[in-house]
Order: C-alpha cells, then structure tokens, then sequence
DNA sequence: GTCAAGATTTAGAATAGTTCTAAATCGAAG
DNA sequence: CTTCGATTTAGAACTATTCTAAATCTTGAC
C-alpha cells in the first residue's frame, strides 16, 4: 500500500477539488496521500518531509498551497492546539481533539452532542466547530503523579 | 479609570501571581489592565503597543513573559483563532468562541453543557476545554448573500 | 494539433510571531 | 547591606508562513 493505493479516493479527491474550481495535480495528491497515511495531526514542515520521500522536488511553497486547497475543498481541517505550528487532520467527522500538554499527543473522539443547539450570537452563521480538550494523557498523568 | 483603578483586581493578581511562584510587579500589571480593560482577544503585539502607552519603556520580551505569567497563574487564557498570532482572553468562565473568519470578529458565549460528561481517552486528565466556533457573524453573513 | 490564458509550481526573499541570550536591574531574605 | 534568584532589556535568532517573479503545465478555443 503506497501513494495512490486507492483509486475511489483519488476519483474522491478530483471530483472535490473541481467542485471548488481547483485542479487535480499529482502534488495535491501526494500531500493528500500523506495526510491520510498517516493521521498523527502532522504540521506543514512534516508534511513537507514526508512528501519529499515520493517527490524529493517539492517546494515549501506547494506544500502549503497544497493543503490550502485541500482544505479549502472540505478534506482536511487545520487544528490550533499551540502557539506555533498549525496542524493539519484527514478526519472530517465532528470530533474533538485530545491534547497532552506535556507530550503533545493528540486523541481524536468523535462527538456525540448535537452541536447545533449550542447558543450562539444572534445571525451568526457556523461553518464548523472546533473542540480542543487540553490536559494530560495517561501516560503522563501517571508520571507527574510521582 | 485608568491602570490599578481597581485594587481589588490588584490584590486578585498579586495573589494569584504568588500563589504560582511569580512576584507582582508593575509590568505584570499594566500587562493584566491592558486585557482587562478592552476584551477584544488582542494579540500579543496588541497587548504590546497597549501597553506601551502607560509604560513606554516595556520590551516585547517581557509582554510575552508577563503573558505567559498570567497564563500559568490562571487569570488569562490562551486562544488559537487562526493561523498566525495568539490571542488573549481574561474571561475565565467556561464559554466558547465564535469567530468570524471573514471580518475577524470573536464573540463569547458562556458554555452550558456540562463538558465533565463529554467522553474521553481512558485515563486523560483534563486541564480545560478549548472551543472555538468558525462561521460568519451576522454583518458579514447578510453581506455575503449580496 | 497549436496557441493563448490562466493555474500551478519553484527557489528564494520577505515578513510575522515567538523564543533565546547575556547583561543589567530589582527585591526579598538573611 | 549583601547575596541570590527573579525580572527586564535590546536585540539576535529562530520558526512558521506568505510573497514574488519566473518557469512550467493544462485546458479550451480555434
């Protein structure tokens, strides 16, 4: 199972980029590939990494045009969990994020509360929510105990 | 009304301030009346020119270390919006953020669920919850639709 | 097929946001 | 009043992201 493994999400992913007036280009789909190969909540720099395995051309610039669009086409989301690096998640379901503050793992979990009827400021149209849980995973919280 | 008008606050943030290992002091202060007295989630450059109006000498440096101070203390949260800079928020109620991506507008609204119950990794130790909700506020929403 | 127009990619420069460093200063405890 | 650690400073350094201009590629019109 490599790059492009799967051609009902490279149909998937041209017909999402056409819908929102974006082209299918073979760099979309590497970054694509490697977001989903590995859903570990990577940053723009990791997904540069590891793009260049399969492309060693690719530029910085294309990364991040990359998943601009991407994103823009509805199949990724950029998480804020720090200052510093946004990261970037294949998953689409309403979920929350988990975040250690101290390892930095993150845990998704699918969410089960009808956010819709969240109050909300008067006209306010939503897009999307985006729910980070911040604290200590397990592992951690084991440790800081001693 | 101007800097320390409130000695209630100042005794608040002198206790708070030592009660996490940090000293009071005049910076940590006109830091903390800056995001008090105007609560539109500023940045941490913001908060610096702000700043600098009642303080002209204070260095970036220290906004960030007064901030972070603040941060660690319990009397500011952090918010990550948007790629690019962090903001600041001394509303520590739970609420969440609705924010408007296209004129940059964030509205709080106090949370009502009970977010204890909500489901979670085995074992995570919660610390808080971060929720930020992205959409169009009404003004850019009616707009939009033109 | 050929060509023009527009989209995409590139390297590298530029900018923004944040952190680090070493020296100076301050303040509390003895 | 001395000492030690905390705080502050200016500016350098670093990280993350965006911009720029030129090159390349694709698509659609002919």
């Amino acid at each position: 199972m490599s790059v492009s493994a799967n051609s009902k999400t490279e149909q998937h992913l041209t017909e999402r980029l056409s819908t929102s007036g974006f082209r299918f280009t073979p760099h979309r789909q590497h970054v694509y590939d490697v977001i989903l190969n590995k859903r570990d909540h990577p940053t723009a720099e990791d997904v540069f990494i590891r793009t260049k395995k399969t492309m060693p051309e690719i530029s910085h610039a294309t990364v991040y045009n990359c998943l601009d669009a991407l994103v823009k086409c509805g199949l990724v989301r950029q998480v804020q969990l720090e200052r510093g690096a946004t990261r970037f998640c294949p998953n689409m379901e309403e979920h929350c994020h988990y975040f250690c503050d101290n390892c930095g793992e993150v845990f998704d979990v699918a969410l089960r509360t009808d956010s819709a009827l969240m109050p909300r400021p008067p006209g306010f149209k939503v897009d999307h929510y985006d729910i980070a849980v911040h604290g200590l995973c397990a592992e951690c919280a084991a440790k800081s105990k001693k």
